[in-house]
DNA sequence: ACAGAAAAATAGCCCGAACCCAAAATTAGG
DNA sequence: CCTAATTTTGGGTTCGGGCTATTTTTCTGT
C-alpha cells in the first residue's frame, strides 16, 4: 500500500496513466476539449475506452490533473504561516513566490493551454468547481486558526475574498496568456496587480488571522 | 413583436413555457434533479421531448429560471446608486432589503427547493455559473462607473470581493433555509451576518466607486 | 517454481442529454 | 378561405457516463 513499493503493478499504472493523460492533453490542445471523443482518446493511448474512464471518471480530469494542488496549497499556506503574520500577508508572500516560478497554480501555461481551457465550456465549470472547493479548504483553515463561534461569518467571508483575489490574479494571468506575452513580462505584470489586489485588501484583513 | 401583443401564439407561449416548468420543478422536488429525465417532464406535461429542450436549451434552465435576475441585480443596483453613495454602501443596501422582503435572489426559497439544489452536482455548477456572470456583468458597471486605466485589476478585483459577500451570504441562508429554520428567522440571521461582512469590507472598498 | 489470489484491462452493453432534420399541426394576415 | 410563418412533433444520431462479466497480468504463499 505504501509509495515505496516499485512493484511492476505500481509503475504499469503509472505509465498508463501519464500515457493517456498525455494523449488526451495533446489531442485537446490540437482540436479543442469538446471536439475530441474518449473513444479517440483511448485508440491514441491503444487503450481500452473502459480504461481511459477508470483512471479519470470524468472527461474534465483528462486535462486538469493537478487538481489536488490547486484545492490544498490556499490552506496549507495559511496553516503553516509563521508566527506573527496574518493569513493575508501569507497568501501574498506564497502568490508572489508562485509568480516569481511561473507556477501553473497561479495561472502559467502555454497559449495553447489557457486557449483550451477558455474555449471550453466543461472546462471553466470545473475549474470553477475547483475554485470553490478552494475556497472550503481555506474556510477550513481559517476556522481552526481563529475559533469563531459556529455563526461567525466571518472565516467564510475572508475564505472568499482571499480566494476572490485569488481568482482575479489567476484569470488575468490567463488573460495574458492567451494574447501570447511572454512568461517573464506576465510575471511582472501580475506582480504588480497582485500588489494592487492584496494592499486593497489590507486594510479589511491585514489584522485578521495573525498567528 | 412588442410584449403588449396579447396574440394567441404569444399567449399560447408562455402558457406552454410556464407548464412545462412547473410540472418540471414538480418533479425535480418530489424525486431530485438527476432522477427526473427529459423524456419524463415531456410526459407529464403532456408535450413532445423536443418542446421540452426547445424553450429549456439546458435541463438546468428547467430549475434555475430567474438567471436574468440573479445576473443583473447588482450590476444595475451599482449603476443606480445615488450620488454620493459608494458601490459597497448601495450593495448593503440592496442586500438587507432584499432580505426584507424575503427575495429568492438572495437565497429565500422552500426548504425542498434549498435541498433539490444542494444534492444536485449540475444545479450546483449552474449555480456558480450564475455567480461569475454576475461578477463579470459587476466589473463592467465598475468599470464604467470609475473609468480606470486598461490594465488596472482594481474593477475586477472589488467586482469578485463584492460578489463573494453576496455569494458567501447567499449560501448562508440556503444552509439555514435546509435546516428548516423559519424565513423570518433566516432573515434577522443574515441581516446580522451582512452588517458584519459588508462591515469588512468597509475599510477596503468604502471609498471606492462613490458617485 | 507454480498454482491460486488479487488486481487491472477489456469488450460490449444500456441510458440520458444534446443536437439535428423533415414533416405535421397551428396561427396570423391578406 | 387560403397561404405563409411559426410551433410542435417524431424519429434519428452522437457522446459521456455507468455497469457487468470475462480475460489478462501481476503478486503471494506454499
Amino acid at each position: 500500500m505504501g509509495a515505496m513499493t516499485a512493484g511492476l503493478r505500481e509503475l504499469k499504472k503509472r505509465q498508463t496513466r501519464q500515457m493517456i493523460s498525455d494523449t488526451a492533453t495533446r489531442l485537446f490542445m490540437e482540436r479543442g476539449f469538446e471536439a475530441v471523443t474518449i473513444a479517440e482518446i483511448a485508440t491514441a493511448a491503444q487503450v481500452a475506452k473502459m480504461t481511459v474512464t477508470n483512471y479519470f471518471p470524468r472527461k474534465e480530469d483528462l486535462a486538469l490533473d493537478y487538481h489536488e494542488t490547486i484545492t490544498t496549497a490556499l490552506a496549507r499556506t495559511v496553516a503553516d504561516r509563521p508566527t506573527g503574520e496574518s493569513a493575508l500577508t501569507a497568501l501574498r508572500r506564497a502568490y508572489l513566490a508562485a509568480v516569481e516560478r511561473h507556477d501553473p497554480v497561479v495561472g502559467f501555461s502555454s497559449p495553447e493551454f489557457a486557449r483550451m481551457l477558455a474555449d471550453s465550456p466543461t472546462l471553466t465549470a470545473r475549474l470553477r468547481e475547483l475554485h470553490d472547493q478552494r475556497e472550503e479548504a481555506l474556510a477550513d483553515a481559517l476556522t481552526t486558526a481563529t475559533a469563531p463561534t459556529p455563526e461567525d461569518p466571518t472565516p467564510r467571508a475572508a475564505a472568499a475574498l482571499l480566494t476572490a483575489a485569488h481568482r482575479t490574479l489567476f484569470h488575468h494571468v490567463q488573460t495574458l496568456t492567451r494574447a501570447g506575452r511572454p512568461d517573464e513580462e506576465i510575471a511582472t505584470t501580475a506582480t504588480r496587480s497582485a500588489e494592487k489586489v492584496f494592499d486593497l485588501l489590507e486594510p479589511s484583513l491585514g489584522g485578521y488571522a495573525v498567528r
